[in-house]
DNA sequence: CTGTGTAAAGCAAACGGTTCCATAAGGAGG
DNA sequence: CCTCCTTATGGAACCGTTTGCTTTACACAG
């Protein structure tokens, strides 16, 4: 039915080993042979087998993204397609194809990472997340497995990672706000247990630090990264006696708390409280007023991503002594949302 | 390196072959050998290569989804991610594996599809979006490649899709609002060459005709799925001597336009103008006011579209004489924008 | 005791490639 | 003219499974 190699050969009049030889660009091939069995190969309409030749290369050309379990959320759907883009991109221009998998809970999610390893259908992973994932970093470090991490773990010094600097991306948030004039400037953080909340408040106490800026306690509060933690923050903020003037959010979301909660007591954006967040998601721009965010460039993450792991799978033997942590690069859009200059 | 067959098999005094038998059940097996072989696959920590597995069988356990090529745009990316995950989860139930594959051009996406499918990596195809997509359905149905669209095709009448009633879907929205008391209704539709914008603007036709009320030809207007055509249609209906109370939107994106620039005005909503749209995307209901809109179930296409396929490549003589367009459910999520009986 | 039926397991040939080793044909050097 | 390289190709083993066909070993009927 299918036409193999034989096939091939056959019609050429050579034997299949010359025409592996032709296909892999073989140097001890003549140039008349090599042509003949090309145009052979094109008129019989020839694709080699992936499945024959993954067998006795042990290499199948496709990385595996692990999916998170529920990722129900908005900015979760927003920022995995996105990423997978990225990833999908420069996988497809490496010859690299991607497989999606998932799991309903981490043993689950163990047995198709093992499953896909050790069967031999993917060549290395890329993992979501720095949740507790231990049981399935553990099973790839002790296998030996390629695999690069998507944000950043604190608990595995030695294993390859893409991620932003946080830390820097809340400094410039917060310098922003204070350079436009801000001086009481309060901050809604995520869930503490995320390293990516830890970073974006460090990097605003850092700025705030560094301009001789009081940082009063009731000026950080802590939320989730969803509205209702804006909303929240905001009316917190609000009845404070000498309340902020602005705000550095850890989410767009929080903004849009934020904003729905000032519009309600008819406050005004940026004039009675300046809003600066994260991630810029495409909603940011198209709010009323559209919010000032720090761009995590989420495609380029991915991208990164395939890249680096592409490269481990092909020289296993990373280890130049170079950095195994890569960092993409943070950009600060400016919107409506922080452009005011509050009068002392 | 790794445990084969080969390996359990001598280390249980048994034959390959019987391992093999062992893995897939076989019937004439004894009780105790098989479980001795289970107990050493155990031990062992064997996993079957599913490369050599596939070669012979000549089925790979995967299937492959093609993604668009840009699909930059917001609605874009929530579509594709609630798809994809309903389309790993149910392929993962089925003991699937799922690749993710696009190409820049129509060219490229031809090249993957044909090299995935020729080269035997992945069993059948899920095609997203029923575009001019003429090369890549020729070459599979030419091919007698299993395959499945999601969304509608006019020109295909006997391939496997999964979609929406559009026209029932625009039908009940309207009738919604008609209900309400609405009698001036005006429609925003998509770009007029997408079935998904005639099927909305007929079942709106539909409505509108049963009841016999008015159509003008101005109370229609076309658009793309994004705010920049909402804004332009609301301030168009909104200076129409005889304006319309209420609207049809063919896309929630669509809607926030509307509101956009009814804020702007100054307008209320839904006492000035009430709104429905479509899509029911996660954040219909964060805008204020939140947006009626019609759910079309998008993780369901996608959990459907995989049963389907995986169906058809278990059994390809699928034509039981049954139908091959799943179609699968809407519902009207009625929300505060559309909440408003119109006095006369 | 021989013939037959049946259950359990082994043998070996695929599946479609790759690659090491061998071979044949020239051409160069002595 | 013979030997030795070099270059282009062929042969065959192997990658890890599956599976049709045998073989083996009993048990039982005749």
């Amino acid at each position: 039915m299918t036409v193999t190699i034989k096939d091939v050969a056959k019609k050429a009049g050579v034997s299949p080993s010359t025409v592996s030889r032709v296909l892999s660009g073989h140097p001890r091939i003549s140039l008349e042979t090599s042509r003949k069995v090309k145009v052979i190969m094109e008129e019989m309409g020839y694709t080699p087998n992936m499945m024959a030749k993954s067998l006795v290369s042990k290499t199948t050309n496709s990385i595996c993204i692990i999916l998170p379990k529920p990722a129900e959320e908005l900015f979760s759907n927003l920022f995995f397609m996105e990423l997978i883009r990225g990833i999908v991109t420069q996988s497809s221009r490496s010859g690299y194809d991607v497989l999606i998998s998932s799991g309903a809970n981490e043993k689950e999610e163990l047995e198709a990472v093992s499953r896909l390893l050790k069967g031999r259908r993917v060549d290395g992973v890329i993992l979501l997340y720095s949740r507790k994932d231990d049981a399935v970093i553990d099973f790839l470090q002790s296998g030996g497995y390629p695999f690069v991490l998507v944000g950043r773990s604190d608990r595995y010094e030695d294993i390859l990672s893409v991620d932003n600097d946080n830390i820097m991306a809340a400094y410039d948030a917060t310098n922003h706000l204070i350079s436009m004039g801000h001086e009481r400037i309060g901050f809604v953080s995520g869930p503490p247990n995320l390293i990516v909340s830890r970073d974006r408040l460090e990097g605003y106490r850092t700025a705030m630090q560094s301009k001789g800026l009081e940082m009063k306690n009731e000026w950080i509060v802590e939320g989730e990264f969803l509205q209702d933690s804006g909303y929240r923050a905001m009316s917190f903020f609000m009845n404070l006696p000498n309340r902020p003037t602005a705000l550095v959010a850890v989410d767009d979301m929080v903004s849009f708390g934020v904003l729905r909660g000032l519009n309600e007591l008819k406050y005004k954006v940026p004039e009675d409280l300046a809003i600066v967040s994260f991630n810029n998601i495409p909603l940011s721009e198209l709010s009323s007023p559209p919010i000032s965010s720090i761009d995590i460039g989420i495609y380029h993450l991915g991208y990164t991503a395939s890249q680096v792991l592409i490269q481990s799978i092909q020289k296993p033997g990373n280890q130049d002594g170079y950095t195994n942590r890569f960092v993409i690069p943070h950009r600060l859009i400016v919107r409506e949302s922080s452009m005011y200059a509050p009068g002392k």
